[in-house]
Formats: C-alpha cells, sequence, structure tokens
DNA sequence: GATGAATGAGCCTTCATTCAT
DNA sequence: GATGAATGAAGGCTCATTCAT
C-alpha cells in the first residue's frame, strides 16, 4: 500500500506512464502491420492520447521505433544466461530446455514480433542494427555457445565445431519467428512449432551426441522421435 | 551554347532492352530499400527513363515486383524440380545438392534480398504474398518433399515425419536469408554461409540416413565433417 | 522585414466553419467545370485551405460531391415531399406550386449546375450515378406521382396515365436545366424560365383538368394564360 | 462501277479514308464514354492506326472533338427544314411529323450521344457552344417556330406565343435525350421514348388546338389518347 | 502539458502530346 | 506518311510533422 502522503494527483501520475502507454501501443501496431504501415495517429489513439502528445515524448516514427525495440527485446535474455550458468543435468536436457523456453517466452509470445520486426527493419535503422548486435545477439549467442562448450567438456557431446554449431542451433528459432510472422499466416503453410523444434531437436543430437548414444536416449521427457510419422 | 554536334535525342528507342533495365534496377532499389520504401520513379531513373516509361512495361508497382521474382527467383525453383525429377544418385547427395546450387544461384546473390524483403513485407501486401506463396513457397517445398519421398523409397533415408523434415530442411536457408539482410552487415557478426549449410547438412543427415550408415560415407565430394574444426 | 505585428498565422483554427466553407467552394467548381475537371486542390485553394485539410472533412472527392448534392438538392426535394403531403387546396395549385418552388430552390439557383453536372458526366461514375438516382431522382418522381395520383383520386384531375405524365411533367424542369449551362449561355438564346414554366404549366393543366373545367379557372393566383403574349 | 483508270493503289485510297475512319471512331467512343474520359490512343486503335497518326488529321484532342460534332450533328437539320416548307396537310400533323421523324432520325440513333455530348462538355468549349449554337439550335428553333407561325394562319392553332410554345416543343426532345443517355441506363427508370412523345403530344395539342377541337379528333394515326391509362 | 486542426511533400498512376526512326 | 516509344505534367490521396490554442 502506498504511502499516502506520497499520493500524486492523477494526472500527474498519468504524465509518467504516458511514455510507457505509447510504448505499448506501439508494440502492439508495429508488430501487426510493419513499420511503414503503422500509422502515428492510430499509436496515440490506441494509448488513448492525441497525435500531438506523441511528439512530446518521442521526437519522431523512427525514435519510437527504437524505443520500443530497446524496451522489449532485452529483458529477454538474462533468463538463458542464468539457465546455462546454473543447470545440473545432461547437456541435451540444457538445450532442449533452452530451446524450449525460448519458444515459451519469445517465440510464443507478442516478442516474437518485435525480432522479426528488427530483422525486418533493420536494414534502414543502422544505428538499431548495432543495438541490437551488441545487446541480443552476441549475448544469446555466448549462453548457447557456453551451453555446447559445457557439453563437449563433460563428454556428452561430441568434439563439434562450436561456433557453427550455435548457429546452426539458433537457426530453427529464427526460422519459426519469420515462418510465424510472413508466411505463417498464409492457408496451407501450417506449421507446428513444437513438433518443428522437437524435430529439429532429435535430429542435432544425432549429430551432438557420441556415437552410440541414441538422441531419444539420453533425451528427458517431451523428446519426440523423428520414426513417428 | 552547346555544340550542336554534341546534342542528345531526348530518349533513346531501346524497346527490347528495357524490360531488363528496368528489372534491374528495380532489384537493385527493391533489396536496398525495401518494397513499400523503393519509389517507382527511382527505379525509372535508374533505368534511365522517365516515369512513364516504367508504365509501358509494368502494369503497376506490383506488376513489376512480381517480375523481379520471377526473373531472380523463379528459375531458382525450377532448377531444383528438375533436379529432382532427374537425378541419378544417392538421395543425401541430391539433397546436398539441392540445398549448394540454391545458395549459389539464391542465396549468395542479389536475390536473397527478394527473399528477405518477402518476409519482411508480405503481410503489408496480400497479393504479393499470394503470389510468393504459390510460385516460391509452394513449389520449393513440394521440390524438398518429393526429395525426401525418394529417400525413403529407395531406403535411403529413416521413414521420418516428411512435411516436418521438410520444414527444417528449409529453416537454414531462410536463416541464412535473415542473417545475411539484417544482423550480416553488422560488424562481428560473420557467418560463412558454406561452413554453415555443410555443418547444417551433416547434422540432418545424421538425423535422415538409416542407423549405421555414417553421414560422411554415403556423401559424395563437398561433405564437410562435423569434426573439421 | 515585416512588421511583426502585421504577422499572421500560418493558419486559422475554423472547425466549425470549414466544411461549409469546403462546401460551397466545392459547389462553385463541380458547376463551373464538371466532376472531372475540377481538381480537389482548386477547392482547397478557394475555401482558403490546404489540400490536406479537404480531407479531415470528405474522404475524397466523391464524398465531397455526394455532400454537395446534399446539402443544395435533398432539402429541395424534402420541402417537396412536405408539400404534396401537407398542402390542402387544388391540386392543379399543388402541381404549381412544386413546380414553381422547384424553381426558386433549384432551377434559379446555383445548385441548378449540379443537376446539370450529374446528366452529364453519371455515366462515367456509375457510384454518383447511383447516388443521385435514390436521393434525387427516385424521391422527385415519387412525389410527382403521389401529387397526380390525390389529383386523380379527388377528381380534379382525370385519369391519366400516371406513370407517363409524371415523366412529362419532370420534361420542362430538365429542359431548363439543360438549357441554362448548355446553350443558355450563349448570346440570342435567351428563355425566360418562369414563362417557360408557365406556359407549360397551362399547357400541362389543359391535359389535365377535367374536360368543361378551364385551366385558368381552376387556378390560383400566378397562373399565367397562355392566350396572353 | 469506277473507271479504273482512276485507279489508286490501295494505301493511297486508305489516307484518304483516314480522317473518316478516325471520325467514326471517336463518335463511338465520345459517345460511349464522354469527352475527358475518351482516351486517344483507343481512338486511334479502334481506327486501325497509331496513335501518332491521329494527330496528322487533327491537332488536338478538342480539334478531334469539334470534327465529330460537325460531321454528325449538322447534316440532321436540313430534313425538318424541308418537311415544314414542303407540308401539305393539317399543322397538328406536320408537328406530329417533325416530332416523330426527329426521333427516329437522331433521338433513337447514335447522333442522339453527339446532343448530350454537347449538352454535358459544350461549357468548356466556347468556341464549339457557339458553333452549335448557330448551326443547330437557331436553324432548328427556326423551323418550329414556321410550324407554329403556319398553324396560327392557316387558323389551325390557336394564337399562342410563339417564341415560347417553341421552346415548350423543344423540351420534350431534350429530355428524351438527356434521359436516355443519363438516367435512363438505371434500373428503374424506364420510359418508352414513343409513348412519352405522344404523351407530349396529345397535352400540347390540348393547348394548341382551338377550343371545342378535341385533341384525338384532329390527330390522324398514332396519336395516342392520355385517357389511357 | 495536451490538443487536434492544418500543412505540404510525396507517391502511384494516367494520358495528351512529341519526335526519332 | 506512319509509327509507337518516350515524356512529364497532373491529380487523387496519405500521413509525418507542426503549432496556435
Amino acid at each position: 500500500m502506498p504511502c499516502p502522503f506520497d499520493a500524486k494527483p492523477r494526472w500527474e501520475r498519468r504524465k509518467d506512464a504516458r511514455p510507457q502507454e505509447l510504448l505499448e501501443a506501439a508494440l502492439d501496431l508495429f508488430v501487426e502491420r510493419g513499420y511503414a504501415a503503422t500509422r502515428l495517429e492510430d499509436v496515440a489513439r490506441r494509448a488513448g492520447v492525441s497525435k500531438g502528445t506523441l511528439y512530446l515524448y518521442y521526437e519522431n516514427k523512427e525514435d519510437l521505433f527504437k524505443a520500443v525495440v530497446r524496451g522489449n527485446i532485452v529483458p529477454a535474455i538474462g533468463a538463458a544466461e542464468t539457465s546455462v550458468a546454473e543447470f545440473d543435468g545432461h547437456s541435451a536436457d540444457l538445450l532442449r530446455h533452452l530451446i524450449h523456453s525460448w519458444w515459451q517466452r519469445v517465440g510464443a509470445t507478442k516478442a516474437s514480433g518485435i525480432i522479426k520486426l528488427v530483422t525486418a527493419e533493420a536494414g534502414n535503422f543502422p544505428e538499431l542494427a548495432t543495438f541490437y548486435q551488441d545487446e541480443v545477439i552476441n549475448r544469446g549467442t555466448r549462453a548457447m555457445t557456453t551451453m555446447l562448450e559445457r557439453g563437449v567438456a563433460r563428454g556428452e557431446f561430441r568434439p563439434i565445431d562450436i561456433n557453427l554449431m550455435t548457429q546452426v542451433l539458433v537457426a530453427p528459432m529464427l526460422m519459426l519467428i519469420t515462418w510465424k510472422h510472413s508466411v505463417g499466416p498464409c492457408p496451407r503453410a501450417e506449421l507446428e512449432p513444437l513438433a518443428f523444434l522437437d524435430t529439429f531437436l532429435d535430429v542435432a543430437l544425432h549429430g551432438l551426441l557420441p556415437t552410440g548414444a541414441g538422441a531419444t536416449q539420453a533425451a528427458g521427457a517431451g523428446a519426440a522421435s523423428v520414426h513417428a510419422g
């Protein structure tokens, strides 16, 4: 319960909330329609303010766009780093966990729209691309790399080329995002994300696990066999 | 007063060459700026003609874009279909061939920019999305599916879930494109495409080939081992 | 350097007055140049605003035109309907009243130019034609028909073919409009509208009134005799 | 049979025919679509020549338009003048003859489209309006006036105001043209031209014939009674 | 701070007109 | 004479941005 002496009049608290409300409205619309097709008037209306007010908080459309990206992507990285640092079991299960929880926290949510948005529009905003590279790609890649190194070090993975394999493992995630936000909505282009990820994991573990150790054997709950069909 | 001998005609008759010149200019600009951000006047100017001339050859922006896709992407799909229909050897080699020649004809060229553009903007241009779905995605998917069916039928692949595996195999191609056109241009984000593809192929073949048949054994020339580092 | 006290704002806030100002400018220009030849920029400029402002009040050219019709023609139709519904005297006088007040409210005003415009250009703008048919022609025709039915029912008119007679009665109004806006402006083509209408009415009533009842006898004030001249 | 020595090579005769072919194509399209909506390229194509060729014969669009009017309207006036000069019977029958043959020769044919066109677009072509006034309106009006004078002089018509009555008599013709080319094509706006004209004639003759002489009695074959219902 | 009326540059598309061949 | 490729000025409409209130 907040101290009543700190209470501010309604309009003033409102003032502080404005940028966040605008950011959320912008997030929704950018994800829904893309950058060029999003009209600032619609953003303002959805945030419950007038068009002019938007310009009190953001210099222009590009500035708003950058703010949306900055505010919505970075926080999603920490959990993966924590998992890798603290995980206890077999590295194959860690890999499965990373992929699955990435899907839960990012892929299946609105945040995925931001990632697609960045890949789509980063080319027109170099500054944004740099920011994204530093704060998202590099950190995410490092978590994946660490996981692979852990697996090799513990003898749970074969001694593969770690950098390349990292990117191989990132591929299906980017793929799912792209699919979901571009061709997915079209008829006849259905893709079951979890089945797709499990199929991929099964394939990948065939390549990662030492010869003789079947992919399915090493897996805990939730591993789908490619033999099913 | 300009020398009269230097006088140039207001324009030059080049009917036969025009469409190709316009197509190339359009490809450049679409890749560089995206669909919505490309102005037809700029396309015309880059092709050395006036705005009106463009409309002598293409009905409208959409028509021009379709022509770009037909000229730069569709032929590669046709080649893949032919390969699948006529290939003679082991299905693993057919898979490698499809992936590698796709990279040569599309991924490594400017045409890849069109694919990225479609994934980025298709949502805002439904008619383009439908066109692309029909002419590129469906045909490409079908070729990949046929290749897998061939492998299973000939006993060269395990009896996997073909639809899911098709999408798994498409993933790295989409991934490379996305990488190349969004984060790729940034420093420290280098990705060696061929090595990436070979790594992926090796992993995938581990999952596809019947147990006991090592991925590397079945491959012809060009197969990279995941052990290489 | 201009006197700072003379400085005018880039624009003036006149939200309430704008629609009417735009409507008047549009009426002038539509009448003067026709529908297709009227440029919205000119309408805006004549109303003292910029092109974009026009679109704050009217969705597009067609919408603007409809508003002009609604503001200048439709009310006259409504008045005729009211007259027919509430009129008390002899039906011949109702007919005279309809014709005369139509002339006062439409024929003699700028609004007549809109009617001419519709007859001239409706063929090229089907949506406008439909709108006009519904809002003006059908309602106007119905009012005239009702008036005739009233006359016949009360024994004031002979039992004529009502649909044909309705069109006969519409003819001179259309005629006057056509005359006024095409050949009328030319020298030596003068036509005194009221005299023309009275002549027509006299002729028409000869055909409408029961035999034995002279046209002039049945008329109240304002009836002109064809014998005069 | 033409003298064989006069025979010209095909292309040269073709050359002479070109203007007429273009005129006919232009007539069709102007009537069908109106002035502004008719594209010169379509006119040229319908005449079987190229766009450039059209400009060899007509300076520009307006020039072509004038030529169409000159070639298609003026000839239709002479017949009426001749009828008035040579008619032998009752003036009421002459009136009926003028109206009916006007309908046959003009109203029911493509030429009516030209009249509508002129009334619709004359305002934008003052020079054309003058020409039309002199060659069509004045001559047509004079014929009608002469007919009325004849009727009055012979005691077949009452001593009406001839100028006004002339215009009353022109009204239904203009009305039919306007109807046919603007609202007529719309559903629910059917108008039977001949019935309309006969209804009008019956009404008019009620006003024209001396008291005591019923309209139908004086009429020859083809007079419709307004009593029919 | 907040508003929203007003602006005007910009884009796609059309078509009368020109002119090298 | 004939052609038709090429031009470029419009015109309808949109929307990011400004600014008087």
